[in-house]
DNA sequence: TAGATTGTTAATCGATTAACAATC
DNA sequence: TAGATTGTTAATCGATTAACAATC
């Protein structure tokens, strides 16, 4: 899978602030910047030029020596470590307020991820389209996934569901899950998960108001 | 505001962590399960036991030797770490789908924080009542921080207009920001930022996915 | 009692920061 | 050219893991 040697390189910390600075890349660009530095970078990112440097460091193509990073070459490179140009088929599990949100606001379609599914089991919302998809039922789901080749589920049901619905998907062969509720799900070792708890990041939030002459610390990211 | 000297020694990840353990703890609860080990919790969490008791170590009430951890007390203790007692004011900026999904969905109240407001600019969802509370105007926002004691904004504003709303709110006095925008907002020192880019956490679940054999990380949370 | 498991210190590991030669 | 800034190695710092005595 990895396509350039160095790849297998890239730390967690990393993965997670290259997606980052690829958002501030494309706002650069679509400001029509051409060209930033390290330092540029770690001051609209909330680090250090060092530690950015080291973040490209990584990657295959990167900057001129004395010249900075082009913009546009730098997303490009990090696209390409990040894998957004492997296509990968997802769904949405669970139409309530949280999976709508998903499906309208996150742009999949920029980031190599084909939303191809929304799944419920409330027959009111069931045949109901949300953002041009209709929402299947969920026994349906099993099967679209197979058939499909869905690699990543999207989990916004119910808390007490979620390891039942978890299972399923597993069983059938998702490689992901973005959990959105409150369980910890207990997911095989093949299957990667990443937990998105709202309340969570409230109460990170809250905790950092509380000590921020002690602590001083202004996260950087989820 | 640390009320107990070892507070002041929470490191960001063990704080992290210690939210997510709180989850868990309450679901133990919900479950009649009054005790727990480190190398359960660790189990549930996807750490080591090790890595459990270093975290919970800090905390003023904790365990009994040989015993495990009382769950009901450890959580009273996360909590009290936490700072989830020191009720703190709220308010929703943008209610569109996100900002209405996390109106519906997350738990404020359970975790002292007091949702008080929805702020949106569009005259057709002002006046409109989103989990009993009106949508208001915009421009009401600066007099209603100052007003109400708001300390932190859920931002879910479209990214055009994220930076220029964050100036205001900071302005009239908000000290945290949960960003989901996929705007960088710059921000003082001493107003805290938690950011949470949907995008970058399916484009970091498809990473890890496509490397799952080369760095086998199962990643914990967001 | 013996077994289990915490609290806590020490050792290890990994990530961040510093430094600087190479070079545009 | 001189100044800026990368690429990369080395040093430092901090977080995780290991270890074990204390004790329920």
């Amino acid at each position: 899978m990895p396509n350039n040697p160095k790849t297998r390189d890239i730390t967690t910390p990393t993965a997670r602030r290259l997606t980052e600075y690829l958002l501030i890349l494309e706002e650069l660009m679509e400001r029509s910047v051409t060209v930033v530095s390290s330092k540029e970078l770690a001051e609209a990112f909330g680090n250090t030029p060092s530690q950015v440097r080291q973040d490209l460091f990584r990657l295959s193509e990167t900057g001129r020596v004395g010249q900075g990073y082009s913009t546009g070459t730098l997303a490009r490179s990090i696209r390409e470590t990040l894998g957004t140009h492997i296509a990968k088929n997802l769904v949405i599990v669970g139409c309530g307020m949280v999976g709508r949100a998903i499906a309208a606001h996150v742009p999949f379609d920029r980031y190599g991820l084909n939303l191809i599914g929304m799944f419920d089991i409330n027959p009111n919302i069931i045949g109901e389209t949300i953002e041009n998809l209709p929402v299947s039922p969920i026994e349906d789901l099993g099967d679209f996934i197979e058939r499909r080749d869905v690699l990543i589920a999207s989990l916004s049901v119910p808390t007490l569901v979620a390891q039942e619905m978890t299972d399923k998907l597993v069983a059938r062969g998702v490689r992901g899950v973005l959990n959105f509720t409150r369980a910890r799900l207990k997911l095989p070792a093949n299957v990667s998960v990443v937990n998105s708890q709202m309340i969570c990041q409230f109460t990170r939030l809250g905790f950092m108001i509380d000590h921020f002459d002690t602590v001083g610390h202004k996260e950087k990211s989820e």
